[in-house]
DNA sequence: TATGGCTGCCC
DNA sequence: ATTCTGC
DNA sequence: GCAGAATGGGCAGCCATA
């Protein structure tokens, strides 16, 4: 298939909004493409060139795409990010600027000489290539070729790859492939109707969305999915099973605000009959998902990614404490001090995301390994097998004398209870606490409610929001673009210096229309230049006058290396984790706001054992 | 060799 | 991660 | 309620450049 033909359906999509005209035109596309193309463009329409799970990425983003843009079209970086933030999108630039821009026929000579290599590369002919006659194969096997690239001259040879593509497509089918690196189609698409499209295109309807949907599950791949529906049918995807060895995506959780909301929701079964829910820490680490394949152990993020080469004593633990000669678990790994017992909070724990130095930060951040789950056990998988049963398998298969620990669990009935095991939580530093429905199966991939968080902040009964001054605003991209600001920069008073420093920037919180509105005001009280009276090495796109305070709420305060608040010459800064705005303060002036004095107190509060 | 811009991925 | 919105 | 798209702080790694 053409790219121009492909980018044809991508337009039409842009332009849907209703999901059941989106899966028509995405099923329309997908009736067209040949079984040697069917998963590239199901990775293509997902803004990638392969699974989550596979270590290669495309390595640009908006400031090397913005390069490659200026690069095809004669006109120069700091032009392309301009015109970008006036759009709020990389690909309308690239529009843009290839319907005026001067550059299909002779595109600049460090393009041109790339060109070559790329025909060399995409396609057998020789001949000049005419614009827009590329295939879907010939823009995948570039991209491919962009991830590929590495060492001295990366940059340079992946622009020009970029920018060599570009220089030969359309204005639609540009704005489109340059989406793509950028990984956000804008499509309103993702993987729940890609599946329904699937089947739809596939076997006449979306009525076996579900069975592609467990093979989803199981493998992760939907690129594998579609590749395998097109060779062998339905009863092939069926036959995909789980392997160990290849990551399961992971069931997340839904949030709600309090005990009693988890109570009323979640505490009947499938008859309304009153049921038991299971309760369970909740720990602030990260996701692990153990696979053990008799002597190897392999290990994923939460995202699929692999990490097995990050956590040589869970490597060991699984192989000592494990009794079963094949398993998948769901863990969550935090890192703790063993002289205190006490875990680090998720700044600490995070640094053992890496890829050299692992020893050495071994020794300094070991690791806990909660298990909260088994997805398989000796050749079986058990993601059908209700939660109870699941929970009675873990604990028959984990030894719990070591890095690895079974999570504890118990059963509540009432809310009373749960609001007593959230306060226990709390009291002990945790995040909160996890409860299940017994009888769920493991829904991979799902987000629902037989999973439910319930944290420390969720009601926003507790005290714990910040009144900040809004120091500027960041112009937003996709539909924030047509609202002027997309985010706002932040700041709390500094009595001492009488100064107000930056602490966050807040991109939630706000409706549509506030944002509107946020945006009017603002504007009425912009400046050119920061403000003598602020401090920030962050740079909004606008400056205004701080007098306007909105209530913040956080799930925690951090010291920083990038916020202005509280640092000095020897100390960094502070700043907001998941910051939200909760509402506009417009009683309170400018110096009303939270001090810093006040910020320090709160972030030594925060670790102390209430 | 040190630093900073940029990117991807944790939450 | 949190939050908002169209369907 | 689902699905999707906006947006947050901050860490490590890669590459370019001073």
């Amino acid at each position: 298939m053409l790219f121009s033909e492909f980018a044809e359906y991508l337009e039409k999509m842009e332009a849907t909004s209703s999901r059941l005209a989106l899966i028509d035109i995405l099923s329309d596309l997908f009736k067209k493409t040949p079984t040697s193309e069917i998963d590239k463009i199901v990775y293509l329409t997902q803004g990638r060139i392969a699974p989550f799970y596979a270590p290669i990425e495309i390595g640009m983003a908006e400031k090397s795409v913005a390069s490659s843009i200026a690069i095809a079209y004669g006109s120069d970086k700091e032009k392309v990010i301009k015109l970008f933030n006036k759009l709020g999108d990389m690909g309308k630039a690239a529009e843009q600027l290839s319907a005026r821009g001067p550059a299909f026929s002779v595109p600049p000579a460090s393009a041109r000489s790339r060109l070559t290599e790329l025909r060399a590369v995409g396609s057998p002919s020789s001949s000049v290539t005419p614009r827009s006659s590329i295939s879907v194969s010939e823009v995948f096997e570039v991209l491919t070729q962009i991830a590929k690239t590495s060492g001295e001259g990366t940059v340079e040879k992946r622009q020009a790859l970029l920018s060599g593509l570009l220089g030969k497509l359309d204005p639609t089918s540009t704005k489109h492939l340059v989406r793509i690196p950028l990984g956000n189609t804008r499509l309103g698409i993702g993987d729940p109707t890609v599946l329904d499209a699937l089947a739809t295109a596939k076997l006449g309807d979306k009525s076996k969305r579900k069975a592609l949907e467990g093979a989803y599950n199981r493998t992760s791949d939907l690129g594998l999915i579609a590749k395998t529906l097109w060779e062998k049918g339905l009863s092939g995807v069926e036959r995909l099973e789980v392997r160990v060895g290849a990551p399961i995506r992971s069931e997340l959780c839904e949030r709600l605000p309090n005990a009693q909301k988890v109570i009323e929701k979640m505490s009947f079964d499938s008859a309304q009959d009153k049921v038991g829910v299971d309760v369970q820490y909740k720990y602030d680490g990260f996701r692990v998902q153990i696979h053990k394949d008799n002597d190897t152990v392999r290990m994923f993020s939460r995202n699929l990614e692999e990490m097995t080469h990050m956590f040589p004593e869970l490597i060991k633990a699984t192989l000592e404490q494990v009794k079963a000669d094949t398993v998948i678990l769901d863990t969550e790994a935090l890192a703790y001090n063993p002289q205190s017992e006490e875990f680090l909070p998720f700044q600490e724990t995070t640094k053992r995301r890496r890829k050299y130095g692992i020893e050495e930060a071994a020794a300094k951040l070991p690791l806990k390994a909660f298990a909260f789950d088994i997805l398989y056990k000796n050749g079986r998988q058990l993601l059908d097998e209700p939660l109870a049963k699941r929970m009675e398998m873990l604990k028959d298969t984990i030894r719990d004398d070591g890095v690895l620990i079974r999570t504890k669990n118990q059963t509540v009935t009432e809310a009373k209870a749960l609001q007593l095991l959230l306060d226990d939580a709390i009291s002990k530093g945790l995040e909160g606490l996890v409860v299940k429905r017994l009888e769920s199966p493991y829904e991979a991939g799902g987000r629902n409610f037989n999973w439910v968080k319930l944290k420390r902040h969720s009601d926003g009964e507790l005290s714990d929001t910040i009144d900040c001054v809004i120091l500027g605003y960041i112009t937003g991209r996709g539909k924030r673009a047509e609202f002027g600001a997309g985010a706002l920069l932040v700041g709390v008073y500094d009595k001492d210096k009488d100064e107000f420093v930056s602490i966050s920037r807040i991109g939630t919180g706000l409706t549509d229309e506030e944002w509107r509105e946020i945006h009017k005001r603002a504007d009425k009280i912009h400046v050119d230049h920061k403000p003598i009276r602020v401090n920030s090495t962050i740079e909004p796109s606008v400056w205004i006058e701080p007098k306007i305070v909105i209530e913040v709420l956080a799930d925690e305060i951090t010291r920083s290396p990038l916020h202005t608040a509280g640092k000095s010459e020897t100390e960094p800064g502070y700043a907001l984790r998941f910051p939200r705005l909760v509402k506009f303060r417009n009683d309170k002036k400018a110096e009303e706001a939270t001090e810093v004095s006040e910020i320090k107190r709160l972030y030594e509060l925060q670790y102390k054992k209430k």
